[in-house]
DNA sequence: CAACTTATAGAACGATCGTTCTATCTTGGT
DNA sequence: ACCAAGATAGAACGATCGTTCTATAAGTTG
């Protein structure tokens, strides 16, 4: 590989992150990829064998790693607490960082070969499951039955993804503010707890 | 209109519904909706001028009417958490009742025309108020900021949103309990209040 | 029955899709 | 300088897309 044309794969996956988020997997032609790129479409299969592997290509380098990366963030010296305040915090930063990835990976989900179905399902599961164990944790004086965890991790992840959506569309607050907030809504919801306190 | 082709439109925007909540807006063809009505392409367009009037008839007997459903649940006369809660209550059974359009209005606005995306906009920009009225109200002592109660709202919304993605995948609970869970988490979070309290 | 409106089907249009093929150009190693 | 490997472009394939056109069948109304 020459020095040349380093980075030129990685172009392309950029362009595809981009174009996916926005107009989703099957509203998305290779021919657009290309364009927006200024390079052929046949270069485009030079670097990837389909469509599907490019849609692969952007989960391995952002989202696949997720659920390891979210489980260091927890130290393990820490109080449950602490440990799932940590958790939060981190898949909210996970989530900006890779935040059309993400857009992408839980909401144009439908359209993958069965095989990439599984790899989707997978990713998904490992970090529900993850939570479903904080979770376990932090309420383990109150024993709730699997099925109540359960929905209750489903609810946190509702929140965080959906943290997504219409992070742009607040103005007033700082990004720690608007984490600072979700911990406390996670934590205590509208009425548990003063937001000050 | 003879009472023989009684319902031949509604058919078409029930198939529609199903293909569009399964495969997208840009994934579903005007020829699968044909295929699986049983009629041919053109008799499509004799109902609809275009796919994007197929989806704003979804719109239209689903979505568009949701606001109002939601305000005229909540009784003047009861207190503001009552208010929210039969608010909540209500936002959860009408996104049951119509899951699939949801699914599609929440989820594939992008490819929608100006116009199109105006209505989506509107619509969700109407049920985004009403939250934030209530929980206005509802932490009226407590002086929260505007941008604050933004956040909150978006909160609120994205843990009844997400329940339509898992709602399949929860045994071991009725509707009504994960109802009352949800609400639970959406007044006291994780660590606000004991469930059974 | 005749006239008119509605419902339907089938063929076709141009555009775009994912994909493949072939040919040229660039680069690095010898 | 030569050559193999990698990078690129362009043309073309068959399939499918949204849409339109034309023609026929069915139903309603006189």
């Amino acid at each position: 590989m020459s020095k040349r044309y380093a980075g030129r794969r990685e172009d392309l996956v950029e362009a595809a992150v981009d174009l996916f988020a926005a107009n989703g997997y099957a509203g998305t032609s290779i021919r657009d990829i290309a364009k927006i790129t200024g390079r052929s479409v046949s270069n485009v299969y030079h670097y990837f064998k389909d469509k599907e592997s490019l849609w692969l290509a952007i989960l391995e380098y952002s989202v696949q790693g997720m659920p390891d990366r979210l489980r260091s963030a927890m130290k393990p010296a820490d109080g449950a607490e602490q440990r799932f305040s940590a958790l939060v915090r981190a898949h909210l930063q996970e989530s900006m960082r890779h935040r059309r990835e993400v857009k992408i990976f839980f909401i144009d989900e439908e359209r993958l070969s069965p095989g990439g179905k599984r790899i989707n399902k997978r990713i998904q599961k490992e970090i529900l499951d993850l939570y479903r164990e904080q979770i376990g944790e932090l309420l383990k004086a109150r024993h709730v039955s699997p099925a109540a965890a359960r929905v209750l991790a489903f609810n946190v992840l509702g929140v965080i993804n959906w943290y997504l959506r219409w992070q742009d569309h607040v103005a007033g607050l700082s990004v720690e503010e608007i984490h600072d907030q979700i911990v406390g809504f996670v934590f205590y919801g509208l009425l548990g707890k003063l937001p000050g306190g």
